[in-house]
DNA sequence: CAAGATTGAAAGCTCAATCTTG
DNA sequence: CAAGATTGAGCTTTCAATCTTG
């Protein structure tokens, strides 16, 4: 039990630091007139996409929310004109969301605020060394709760 | 710009590592029938302070929800017969709420599966040098966001 | 009138059910 | 009947307004 210390620590300080950081990450996009945080991160998504595109089930697995979530977003994006939506030659069920030129002219210009934002609120308190090690750290928890790499039923 | 790659890259790391491992450990907790993640951490707070109770204020600084939250969390958590209101002698505004015997015998059940789950889902993956480190970068991130040393308008 | 705390209204998010195609 | 995706219903969370006390 006194052995999990560092871990629970690291838990706990993983909750806190994230909750307030994307918070006030979140409040400094609005108040700059930026799109919020969650249509950036997907526009991100699809615009370092090969094709600028991507099936909505990779595109779950590369943002935080739930795959609802991720349909009401892309619908939303789709209604602001930041997104298209196409079909599959291959496969017909599968729905194929591609940003816009409109998208990436949105991301483009909300990215300063973004990385202004998580600059000055979350990055700026790492150390140099901190910030590579912790981004390897944490893919290693991602890729095991990423679908296909797990023991599922 | 490029400056920042693993600035970002850790932001990235950090929010998909933690919204993934979090869903993971409240799903556990819930098939398991222990109490839900959200009364787990304030009930955790409470139980380390001092006399068992805290104000609410000093509560909000120690979890990663919004003081509305905690309000309803404590309000539920006061149904449940877990945790009660007491009054400050000294400050009439100030909501104290203490955990209970019942409060804390919820703790004690449901601990042993908080602590399975987070290992599971998230400790493990991390190398025993990263979890200190992580949780002593994450530190600086929480000061600088918990509100007295921020400046203010 | 400022500070601590709660609450009403609304937005965000998820689960489970559903629709469509392979 | 399984897989990809969307949608309806409902819970969770936050913001802003409110109530109470210093």
């Amino acid at each position: 039990m006194a052995a999990d210390d560092t871990g629970v620590a690291a838990w706990r300080a993983t909750q806190l630091a994230q909750s307030r950081a994307q918070r006030a990450v979140e409040r400094d996009m609005e108040a700059a007139g930026a799109v919020p945080l969650s249509w950036y991160d997907v526009m991100f998504e699809l615009n370092a996409a090969p094709q600028k595109r991507l099936r909505m089930q990779e595109l779950v697995t590369r943002v935080a929310v739930s795959r609802s979530r991720v349909s009401r977003i892309v619908a939303d994006l789709e209604a602001a004109g930041y997104v298209e939506r196409e079909a599959d030659r291959n496969d017909g069920r599968a729905s194929v969301p591609r940003i816009t030129a409109q998208g990436r002219e949105a991301l483009r210009r909300s990215s300063p605020v973004f990385l202004k934002a998580v600059r000055t609120h979350f990055v700026q308190y790492l150390s140099p060394d901190d910030r590579p090690r912790i981004a390897k750290a944490f893919a290693n928890v991602i890729v095991a709760h990423t679908p296909g790499d797990d023991t599922r039923p």
